[in-house]
DNA sequence: TACTATATAATAATGATTATCAATTATAAA
DNA sequence: TTTATAATTGATAATCATTATTATATAGTA
């Protein structure tokens, strides 16, 4: 039960369990679309009708600081979130919001390697990602 | 005269030429730190006390959109411009907003190449970018 | 020089996000 | 199990980057 599992997380994390914060947590886990505040707020809404969105901004911040989730930069103003906290790339759809996770181990080796070499002057990497633009091959969405 | 330059890029976009097009392109151009639409004005308004930050908005727009400058995405909720227009990639400072350019053939080659031979199912490839998070070694700015 | 479509400046509106704060609640101590 | 307390939540106001509106100014052209 996923429900269950956000409580581990949030224990793990040292944060208080509240029903919101179970709620919030098993939605993002387990929504592959990297959803806005505004998305989890409209799937959450009919089971929790007082849930602010003032909360849910506050909750996905405090996640994100955590690592339990992270944040998305989009075409848009429109922060995105990411239940993945994995290393993973991303597809963006050009022309829509649409975006996939890509997981691709080999690409990595190859990358990380040939920075390794590189030694980019004056910068100590931490960390990349992929930004790979393009074209979904189904349509059927926006 | 980098003045000049601007004023043919214009012409050869078939965009009127006028004194704030020809001043916002320059600085664009020549600055080399992603600026903000805030920052273009502030460098601007001793010269042009009367440009309007809707005049910077729209007119980076019109150039984003004719592909003589680009969007960049950012951490923070402002939109950052680059004069740089060719394929390059980003090394952004964790914790600041320091970006800067970063121009690698030799990575180009060998990602489009093993992402050529990949073919990531339902998704055809446009183009990619590298976002490379890290530290300056260079303090001094924030 | 005069005409007309386009660009600009000033300002209002928008929309995502954050701040504020009183009321509620999760946790731990008694 | 009750109580105490610090953290969380919900309601709402404020912020701030960006966009829309519109009257005025101007670039390009005849
Ligand atoms: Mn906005
Ligand atoms: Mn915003
Ligand atoms: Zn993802
Ligand atoms: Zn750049």
């Amino acid at each position: 039960m996923s429900n269950n599992s956000a409580i581990v997380i949030l224990t793990k994390h040292g944060l208080k369990i509240t029903p919101q914060r179970i709620a919030i947590l098993d939605v993002i886990l387990n929504l592959k679309e990297h959803p806005t505040a505004e998305t989890i707020c409209n799937y959450l809404r009919p089971g929790y009708p007082n849930l602010s969105i003032a909360t849910i901004y506050k909750t996905l911040d405090t996640f994100a600081q955590k690592g339990i989730i992270r944040k998305v930069l989009s075409e848009t103003d429109t922060m995105r979130y990411d239940g993945v906290a994995e290393k993973h790339h991303h597809l963006y759809n050009t022309g829509s919001g649409r975006i996939e996770d890509y997981y691709d181990e080999g690409l990595n080796k190859i990358v990380e390697n040939y920075l390794k070499n590189k030694k980019i002057p004056n910068f100590t990497i931490e960390d990349f990602k992929l930004q790979i633009f393009g074209k979904f091959r189904d349509n059927g969405n926006k």
